[in-house]
DNA sequence: ATAAAACCTCAATTAAAGTTTAGGTAAAGT
DNA sequence: ACTTTACCTAAACTTTAATTGAGGTTTTAT
């Protein structure tokens, strides 16, 4: 039967979010709910995982954009199994330690870099990505000399 | 003497950053500029440090507010001296860490965790900020028990 | 049977971090 | 000299991730 039980109001409270976020994300199809007689939204307990995982996601610096893409491969409305979490969450994996990695660097420069005079060349990790986080683009430094297309 | 001889464009250049952008922090009041006779900003090369670390800083996570607060110790249009810069970085050191400490955690449960049904309680990083890294408030989650006591 | 709380939609607003456009001036290259 | 490139300001626009507000309906509590 149906377990669509859950208001907006359950929803948001025990998921720590705005009801104005549900109905953001929802708009976005990254949640889904049915409706009740009176047109108010119930939704399957499996909604809190989606929506802690969401969360948890944008932690990581994944956009909703990207999230929805990865919840693309998501079974709709049932409940997604263990696998398919894990298969979701091990593509964020692989970023995340690049993520981390780059900022451990960033970290253990950063006292000697920025005070020294480093801060001009290629083996500098304030200069150079390294790891392209966010921008693959042009790039933080084209900086005349270290001239490497990366 | 004045040393302060370079373009926008040269800076933009130099830096990785578009010349909209360098007006844009010195609108924000990140940066400083002089202007040569025919209103053309003129800027003295520790401009570039500036640039570099506002970009170092986004990468950490800070935001061009707080990078202004941080600016707002330094000298306004003297060169900062290394010092200046140590200590500054300093106080981004230790939210830095805290980041990598979180990020760590998230990754290392992130594989059990997402998948197993551990998603509803207070030793799940997933649920639980920890660091509050960026929302302070009434935080991720509120959560009773994943049971009903709404 | 009310009244209050929760819910609905849709549009507008916010905030951050810029970019783009428009209309014009300055500097550099040939 | 002339033309192209760089630069100027100010305002509008973009994206992301929502929040807020207006005006109305449904549920729940008394």
């Amino acid at each position: 039967m149906d377990r669509q039980n859950l208001s907006v109001g359950q929803v948001a409270k025990r998921c720590g979010v705005a009801v104005s976020a549900l109905h953001f994300y929802e708009n976005k199809g990254l949640i889904h709910s049915s409706r009740n007689s009176g047109n108010q939204r119930r939704y399957s307990p499996d909604v809190i995982r989606r929506v802690s995982i969401i969360k948890a996601a944008q932690k990581m610096g994944v956009g909703l954009n990207e999230i929805a893409e990865a919840f693309a491969s998501l079974p709709k409305h049932k409940a997604p199994s263990r696998e398919d979490w894990q298969q979701l969450s091990s593509g964020w994996q692989a970023m995340l330690n690049g993520r981390i990695r780059y900022l451990e660097r960033l970290r253990d420069y950063l006292t000697g870099c920025i005070g020294c005079g480093c801060l001009s060349m290629a083996n500098c990790p304030i200069y150079n990505p390294a790891d392209k986080l966010e921008d693959q683009g042009p790039g933080p430094v084209i900086l005349e000399q270290a001239n490497g297309s990366d």
